[in-house]
This record gives structure tokens, sequence and C-alpha cells, in this order.
RNA sequence: GGUGGGGUGGCCGAGUGGCUAAUGGCAGCAGACUGUAAAUCUGCCGAGCUAACGCUCUACGUAGGUUCGAAUCCUACCCCCACCA
């Protein structure tokens, strides 16, 4: 139910397919990100037709609104949502980190101040796993401690270490839920800030508690330079289960990407595509494009000339801005649509590539073409 | 015709003697965004010169006046709105 088969490598690169409870997944593969159920701004039948196969939805932001006490009596996360496919939920780890003047860290886990009405919401591992089966995603990710990009190394050590142990505690709360049962696996993230040897620590300490049926990289994409993230990512990929996918959480944007797949990762996600969307960013094949400028008034041709979504099919430029400018939603959700089929579109390519040898000039041709040009 | 209110930068709208090139908002211009506290946030936004500090000019309906100093006070005129005839 679990499987993963790495099926082609070219170099570092790799292409496969993962088995889970709602479908498969052709790596490498990017999810979009529906935080709170719904990949925000589109509709599932719109994601689904971006060649999205999996996404993601958030324990924290799940829990308070509407409560997995709702999302479970409506069927769990697929029925409630209607998205058919797999999806994963991310423990709210990451909200240690982005919601950090609102919570407080101890050693039985995290008490956030909620950000929706200012009631106290206690996430331990364990309860981060119970709420996460009763969300019932196919995928469930152990709750993290993850420091900022620029954390020092005592400070890395203590939520690299801090992960480790709640990890363990993780994984024995969701062997009890699970029981036995095929429903829903569940992955550690290795942590350990931008330093070599906690990464190396963080990865033997997970592994010790495997085996896994995943692995995910955390902490990265989080304020570090991007040199930083591929040394990191060098130095975990040789060691990394071969035969386990790898999932590098939070990332990212297309050259992340690409510059992630030739490391080895199998799957991505990031809220970027669709926030950058919903801000007037899109991303084409000769740069970045925003979208309100005015170059783009009259601008008859699509975002992107070579891009197969449904927005450039259709649209112009000049109509996209047009939307932006005057505020409507159908600008956001369109950028935001492009956005996600540009991602999800990268995966498409490399996996293609990979599969005939091929992957090496493709993303030199492709880094090319892309950093060439802003705004074209 | 009478009475009252009002005319401020592309628009709306504060400001009632100096701290005012003039609060805000909108529009405009540019930037940011990476496991979503984000349809958000930041900067610029009269003209000219300057890399910048800054300098010069023009500006609060029009024309005069008072004052060391006026968008702010006075006079006349023009225009707009409301009510009454």
């Amino acid at each position: 139910m679990f499987d993963f088969d790495l099926t082609h490598t070219d170099g570092d690169a790799r292409a496969g397919t993962l088995h889970l409870p709602h479908g498969k997944v052709q790596t490498p593969a990017f999810m979009p990100v529906g935080t709170l159920g719904a990949v925000r701004g589109l509709h599932p039948a719109e994601v689904e037709r971006t060649g999205a196969q999996i996404i993601l939805g958030n324990t924290y932001h799940l829990h308070l609104r509407p409560g997995e006490d709702v999302v479970q009596a409506l069927g769990g996360l697929h029925r409630f949502t209607t998205w058919r496919k797999p999806m994963l939920t991310d423990s709210g780890g990451f909200q240690v980190f982005s919601l950090e003047t609102l919570r407080t860290i101890t050693e039985a886990g995290v008490e956030f101040t909620s950000h929706v009405d200012g009631s106290r919401r206690f996430l331990s591992p364990e309860k981060a796993m119970e709420i996460q089966w009763a969300l019932g995603a196919d995928i469930a990710m152990a709750f993290d401690h993850v420091v900022p990009g620029g954390s020092t190394h005592a400070h890395a050590e203590e939520g690299m270490e801090r992960s480790l142990r709640w990890l363990a505690r993780c994984r024995a709360r969701h062997a009890e839920l699970a029981a036995g049962s095929e429903a829903q696996t569940f992955w550690p993230i290795i942590q350990g800030g931008t330093y070599a040897d906690l990464r190396l620590r963080s990865l033997e300490g997970t592994l010790a508690q495997g085996p896994w049926t995943g692995t995910a990289i955390g902490g990265l994409s989080v304020g570090e330079p991007k040199p930083v993230m591929h040394r990191v990512l060098e130095e975990l990929g040789p060691r990394l289960p071969r035969d386990r996918p790898r999932y590098l959480m939070g990332v990212g944007f297309p050259e992340d990407l690409v510059e992630g797949i030739a490391r080895g990762v199998d799957v991505f996600d990031c809220v970027a595509a669709t926030r950058n969307g919903r801000h007037g960013s899109a991303w084409t094949m000769s740069g970045r494009v925003n979208i309100r400028k005015a170059t783009n008034r009259m601008a008859a041709g699509p975002l992107d000339p070579d891009c197969d979504c449904e927005t450039c099919q259709r649209f112009s430029r000049a109509y996209l801005r047009h939307l932006f400018v005057a505020d409507e939603i159908l600008g956001l959700r369109l950028l935001s649509l492009h956005n996600v089929r540009f991602l999800v579109r990268i995966g498409e390519l490399a996996r293609a590539a990979i599969l005939e040898g091929r992957f090496t000039p493709w993303r030199h041709e492709w880094v090319g073409r892309y950093t060439q040009g802003d705004d074209a």
C-alpha cells in the first residue's frame, strides 16, 4: 500500500512511483499546498487538471478550524474536501517556526495562542498524530521543531534533538492509532539547520527509529542562502534510503525544484505558487512576470507562450492585468492556477527527461532559459 | 432674488496664521513573498537639478489686501450644492 518503486535514475535525479491508499504519485512531483483543506482560490477539479497528484493540508490550521472532529464526522479530509487523490498533512511543526511569537515550546509540546481567537492550543507529538489520524490523509508528518535558517549551531542542535525525541513519541502514538491499518503512513523529518554534523546526526537518529515509508527533509528555505540548501541536500542525498521517497518540505520556487531534483529529491511542496499568484506574480519560461505592470496593459499574448495551463491557453496578459487592477477574484485564481501548473509541469518534464536519460542536458537548458530574462 | 454651506495636489478628503510640498484613502509606479496569521506587506508618488544630503521653482477657485509670515484672516469677483421665494 505504501510502496515506492524507484524505476529510473539519471545521475542523482530519480523517477519513481509512490503507491498510496488514494492512488499513485509519479515522481518527481510537486504538491500544491491546501492548508485549510483547499488549495487557496482553486476548485479541486482545477487543481486536478493542473496534473497535481497529491496535495497537502495542515494539522494546526485544520485543528483550529473547522476542528478535526468536524472533518472526521464528515468522513475525513478526502470526503470533506472532495479531493479524491492522495493527500499529506503537515504536522504543525512549521507553525512552531512561522508562529514563533505566538507559541512557547516545552519538552511536552508547544502551546500556541490561536491566531484566530487567542485561545490556548496545546500541540504535542501525540496530539499532532491524533489530529492527523482523524483528518485521515494518506501521509502524516512527524511533529518537529523547525528553527530559522540563521540559527546558531546550539539552537539548531536543540531543535534537531527535540525533533528526534518527538519523533519517537509520534511514531509510538501513530502505531497505536493505525494499529495495523493501511489507511495512513507516517514520515519522519530530518532537521539540523545548516550544519552538516547536525544533519547527519538527525539522519542517523531518524533511520535508527525506522524503517520508514518515506523521509522528509525539513528546515530548509527558512532564510538560509540557496547554496547552503544545495549543500545540505548534497550531504544528505547519498545517505538517505535509496528505495524510499524523499520529500523536501516547503520548497520551492521553480529553480529550487530543478536543483532539488538534481540532488535526488522526489517530492516538493510550496505555498509560493498560490501566494505569489494571488499577489500578481507569475513564473514563466522567460522569468518572473508582475502582471500589474503597465507593460502588460495592451499585451495580447498569454502569460507564458510556453505554458499549457488553462490560463495561458485562454487569456491574454492584458485581461489578466485588468483583473488584478480591477480586484476581480478571477485574476488571483488564474495566476494561482498557472503557477501551480508551472511547478507540476517541472516535475513532469524532469521525469520525462530522467526516463530518457537526458536529465542533465534538460536541466541546463531549462535553467538557462529560465534565468535568461525577467519580464520578457 | 434670499439664506446657508462649499471650492485643497489625477480623484476623494483632512487641515482654520509659522512645525505645510500640505494627514489619510484611492488611483499610479516599483519591490518582497519558499512544510500559508498573507486577495498580504514594504517603498516611491507636484516639477526641475542631485549618487545622496539637499537646493530651486510652482501650488490649496480668481484678483487684490492685512501680516515678519496665509491653504488658513479681510475685500471683490467667478463657480458649485441645499433650502426658501
